[in-house]
DNA sequence: ATTCTTTATTGTAATATTGCAATCTCAATA
DNA sequence: TATTGAGATTGCAATATTACAATAAAGAAT
């Protein structure tokens, strides 16, 4: 197949598993680190950060923001990319939350 | 190419990349959610709680143990699977951390 | 010892991802 | 109206992932 059976998980699970499968590759982590860097989100300058051609910055740019994790305005010739914020408040309230769970159940297994 | 070229990222931006990239899929995601429930980790019924073939649950598995997200102890018949905290607290602390730094940034861009 | 049970491994097919050269789009500027 | 420059899209090759049937491995139970 090769296929994700995405159809048979909760809508929860399929949400997070984006998100987290957006992040999955060095190169968009490294955009991400770099939006956050950068103070004003004069972007266009992303590919020159990049070990990578402009295509391929391009396309995972594309998938980081297919995601939700970042989305881009239009500004005349350049595009702004910028962090989304709810996309990240959702991966980190998850987190969060398994920690907290964790913490409860110190010491109960292995 | 196919390949990612992690030899060109920081060592940082490749972990959370690699952890990341395990919960980028649905049924791994709803491994770790059911391993937070269940209180005591007598697993092995994990194949029983997905829809998916016990050589496709055991694969996953098997990621998810390479990620480090979780470990397997083997008990007699069975292995007894748990959630790595170690792994978890750094995706915590990355997320954490980025959800700070975009609180001081509010509102300087986009 | 044989069978059962649980988990891993192997092999294979279908599909997805990664990366880039070439090309295209479109706004700004000359 | 060209021309330039930023970024997206297309097309393609290499590689990785997903899923499962079949099979193997190994301790437990009979």
């Amino acid at each position: 197949m090769g296929a994700t059976k995405t159809d048979h998980f909760t809508v929860k699970q399929n949400a997070i598993a984006t998100l987290a499968k957006a992040l999955g590759h060095p190169a968009r982590v490294a955009i991400i680190d770099y939006l956050l860097k950068v103070d004003d989100c004069i972007c266009g300058d992303i590919v020159n950060e990049l070990p990578l051609a402009q295509p391929t910055v391009s396309q995972h740019l594309k998938e980081l923001k297919n995601a939700g994790l970042i989305k881009g305005d239009i500004e005349g010739n350049t595009i702004c990319y910028c962090i989304d914020e709810k996309a990240l408040d959702k991966l980190q309230s998850y987190f969060a939350n398994i920690s907290t769970k964790l913490e409860k159940k110190k010491k109960k297994c292995c």
